[in-house]
DNA sequence: TTAATAGTGTCTGTAAGACACTATCTA
DNA sequence: TAGATAGTGTCTTACAGACACTATTAA
């Protein structure tokens, strides 16, 4: 099959962003509003084109920092508590009513941040909890998602959801340095379910390499000063924590 | 952002196929040989173009068609045993020396089948152990898949092991009715280590939902005759079935 | 008979779930 | 003091891993 231009119909190849965090004890997402039509006003997961020149990856890395500020290094990196990871392809005929577009979603995981400057082209930017997101993600929703993001965005949390279970990936959502009670909210956020801080706690500093002692203690969240950790090098926890009613 | 077609640049969309099969206990891959350049008579995993009017898994089910004869109904379906799914996106600049090419890998999983037909317009196929193909990732070994392939088929085998931990996905590998020690020898192959056969009839019989008998007995396998079952509507296992070595 | 696979039962160690109890901070 | 969170220990139950033993076929 020689390449011949008229060969393959012309794509447009995009990434979309399906960005989390853990706003007050809510799994929230970046959401950008629309300056454009279709779907003018109304809020979509930020994104933009693929450059000619440019790695899927790197072009969702430009993307989230052009959005949002944030860093991030290479591909399954947890620098700074920033991680980013391919999701899936959406691909479908009339996603975009414009044109052929199939876009690569990627999953971002940050701690929380101070409120997003819409520094791209979007006008404006929010953290919104998921759930709100989600709910009703059959019927026409009063905060509906541009496109198929909601469905985009259905499969992110999925993905987080079972991530945590068997990965070190719940500390990308907390500040480097972070203590037992601050990971467990995060599960609980995630989950959306209450977790005995006593067997979590046994869990997760029983597990060698899954977290390292820093040395310090803080009393942010009130009562008795916590020890602070940092993630450890053991990004596989074997066996994994199990989330409950599942 | 206006869609003018000068602001982005154009690019070819194609799916990759990961077809795994287990033939004589071990895990092998369908891989087609090419018939131009570059990697002229090299051997490759089968692809294609996606076309204008389809979807991303319509193309990937086409192409398997195509290549096989092989039939899968929609996304996720275990019918006949055929599974299919979306694995990875793969868009490196210079993954094809030609042009921008975006590949949507597709990972699909099916029984053991009769020598392939390369009905396509691939010179020739042939299924291939994985472990031959991934042995040397790195360096140049003597039977290297063309393009950026070896690392496609890693991803897949990659993901087929891990998924078949937690859900009744071995069952695909298998045909529509077998044996419990069929579906050992399944696990067996894609693990690539050995199970103690009490402990897995224990686990896989006394999980609710995950076989069903289907009432007769075979002796296929030499021995004393064994029940015959068919994968039931269980498709999550919990707790998962231990990955040994890990 | 032997050799193969199928299937049941039993023991042991690990770990999850439930929860009592103590420790140390702020208000 | 009360009330919050941190951290340890204990008991029970579930289940994986190891393995003895029986069952039923083919050669």
């Amino acid at each position: 099959m020689p390449y011949d231009p008229s060969d393959f119909p012309p794509f447009a190849v995009t990434v979309d962003l399906v960005v989390l965090t853990v706003r007050r004890h809510a799994l929230c997402a970046l959401t950008v509003r629309r300056g454009e039509e279709p779907y003018r006003g109304q809020w979509a997961l930020p994104g933009g084109f693929v450059r000619v020149e440019e790695d899927l990856v790197t072009a969702a890395a430009r993307e989230l920092a052009e959005e949002t500020g944030l860093g991030t290094q290479d591909p399954g990196s947890t620098q700074a508590g920033v991680h980013l990871e391919q999701l899936a392809t959406y691909g479908e005929p009339g996603r975009d009513p414009r044109m052929r577009v199939v876009s690569v979603a990627h999953l971002v995981l940050a701690p929380d941040l101070p409120a997003p400057t819409a520094g791209g082209d979007a006008g404006g930017a929010r953290w919104t909890p998921v759930a709100r997101l989600l709910e009703g993600l059959d019927e026409q929703a009063t905060e509906r998602l541009a496109f198929d993001h909601a469905r985009i965005l259905a499969d992110g949390v999925e993905r987080a959801r079972s991530k945590i279970e068997y990965s070190s990936l719940a500390a990308a959502f907390c500040p480097a340095e972070f203590t037992v009670g601050e990971l467990r909210r995060v599960y609980e956020a995630v989950w959306g379910v209450a977790l005995d801080p006593r067997n979590f706690h046994r869990k997760v500093t029983g597990t060698p390499g899954f977290l390292v002692p820093v040395g310090g203690t803080t009393t942010r969240q009130g009562g008795r000063p916590a020890q602070l950790f940092r993630a450890g090098g053991a990004t596989l926890l074997n066996p994994p924590m199990l989330r409950p009613e599942v």
